[in-house]
DNA sequence: TACCACAATGTAAACGTTTACATTCCAACA
DNA sequence: TGTTGGAATGTAAACGTTTACATTGTGGTA
């Protein structure tokens, strides 16, 4: 039913050759004939069938989102910024999230081997044996978004972690004069939280500060493994000044653990957390935190994902770290 | 360079029919050319080129999920919905959040005119008349996201904005025995909030509350918008008991003027929400809210319009509305 | 005038699949 | 034994576009 270039070559007396030119501003069409064309066009209130387009290009205009089976507040931040960067160049944006049903690698596989998508994006805390080796079989170009350490041979997109982190502990020592400072890690299997905890300890090592091995306690990221990893530090009969918690969330659990006990912050214990997440400004005193520039990873990816799609894959992989920045509030 | 049937074609000798129809488990291929082909099939790595099934087949297996072009916590939410349920029924989705390069209006014709997109989710807080006419020109099904008021035409997918607003309205006036309720509306143009005001007023009605011109105050969603409303309310003579924000972050606007001012919430004033964003239970004191079941938005308007899809966009349209609760806590 | 070069347009093949229709083959039945 | 019917497979067209190559026409130059 919809208009095809046919139909409109037969209407404006031309070949669909010279149809496909003018539509495409081949400047080989004269001037006159093209505006007869996207005249005749517009009249038939035609759209390409960008279908058979990409069939035929052997190319497609679709760029692939694949994001973890978590929600988070930050996913959509990071869609939009690829999904502009991608419209800016004419690029639709496809979001795998819910990985219920199929597994990761199946998603990786139906949508870089089946042309669908002309590149993806992958945003993954942790990258596993099996989908290395699945992304390695595939030959459409892609860029990981995810703590980079040993991605060696990877395009990826990072939160610049590492100076983050070290920068904030810094700021503890050195503005806030802290010496005895606690670290809630992330998840183990988490190579953003990793690096936070590295960056951490060079920090204090840097700086002449003794790190406490019963001071470096395991959370996950949630709000309850702050707590209860918060608990365990302030019930110590060695107790640490501060609080480093490797995200916002985990901060907020310390928050509850502290101001149950009665404590107060930042007066008995400073807190500061990692994210700048919406709550942080609105928590009771408001939360120090490092604030990233998060559409900045969607965008990024995008652009190099692009950059790598229309030169047939060939640039060099690049490792790309976004800015982030310290936000001073009241909880230290 | 990946395979096609032909390359398995010839391999198995057999015909690209016989190959086309062993891999669409066409019963009439007999078990063992069927497993013959199925092996050469995944010896070479075979993966079925999407685009070009697509086109032949003359239906695309992508959802277009077209969202407004502001950021909102509840995204991510209505897209894993979407995502999931499509993923469930083999469909990817595609998302378009940004208008900042092209009108929605565009967006909306390359994405149902190109063909590239079998069906159209549209998020919009307000249907705007050319929107509605580049909707009618248009043969693909679709199905909007939004409050419903006299969107008669279109298959919608709403919030239950009129119970929800109108049963806190109730709890307000039966429950806690407030008699001064002031309402903080949102935009002008947004369907939701437009409902929501309009359940508050009859909810008042109804229970002999009077309503007092100068307590339904204008705001647009904003906290900032919230604060200024709240303070109009509070330096008024005749000051409210409690107020009803259209949306959560008002709210947490209306918090901030009234402790501002030195008074207690509830004890002076009460608010009430509406989202129960991530926030809202973390504010102090925690805000009585309406939740919404975001996620249900995202996967009746997916599974509607599959259907659609699949029934050639016979079926009549639906009035679809997801439920919310009242969420009671310590904010009156 | 004859020829060439190049600009404008046309012709047709190609992309990888699905599927209507054609063919083959075999079993069942008269 | 011959015929019929249906099951399994094959052949080829079709989908809408792009593009390599072919054709035509024009103006300039020798």
């Amino acid at each position: 039913m919809a208009a095809t270039i046919k139909e409109i070559a037969k209407i404006a007396k031309v070949s669909i050759a010279t149809v496909s030119r003018a539509l495409s501003n081949d400047p080989k069409v004269i001037e006159e004939t093209k505006q007869l064309v996207l005249k005749v066009a517009s009249d038939l209130n035609y759209n390409p069938n960008l279908l058979a387009r990409n069939f035929v290009k052997r190319k497609s205009n679709l760029i692939g989102l694949i994001l973890p089976d978590i929600a988070d507040e930050f996913f959509s931040e990071i869609i939009r910024g690829v999904d502009d960067t991608a419209l800016r160049s004419n690029y639709f944006t496809m979001v795998i999230s819910s990985h219920k049903n199929r597994s990761l690698v199946e998603s990786i596989q139906t949508l870089m081997g089946g042309g669908l998508a002309g590149g993806v994006i992958i945003l993954i805390p942790y990258l596993s044996e099996d989908i290395k080796s699945a992304l390695n079989n595939e030959r459409i170009p892609f860029v990981i978004i995810s703590g980079d350490n040993g991605l060696g041979s990877y395009s990826t997109i990072s939160i610049d972690n590492y100076n983050a982190a070290y920068e904030m502990t810094q700021y503890l020592i050195t503005q806030k004069n802290y010496t005895k400072i606690a670290f809630i890690t992330g998840p183990a299997d988490n190579n953003d939280a990793a690096i936070r905890q590295l960056a951490f300890k060079e920090a204090c090592r840097n700086n002449g500060i003794r790190i406490k091995k019963s001071w470096i306690v395991e959370g996950n990221f949630s709000k309850e493994s702050g707590e209860e990893a918060c608990r365990k530090l302030i019930d110590s009969k060695d107790k640490p000044e501060a609080i480093f918690a490797a995200n916002d969330m985990m901060a907020l659990g310390c928050y509850e653990a502290i101001q149950s006990k009665g404590l107060k912050i930042p007066k008995d214990i400073g807190v500061v957390g990692f994210d700048d997440i919406l709550l942080a400004r609105f928590m009771n005193p408001p939360l120090t935190t490092v604030k990233v520039h998060i559409n900045e990873l969607g965008i990024m990816a995008a652009e190099l994902l692009i950059s790598k799609i229309e030169n047939n894959n060939s640039s060099a992989n690049r490792k790309i770290k976004v800015s982030s920045e310290l936000v001073i509030r009241k909880s230290c």
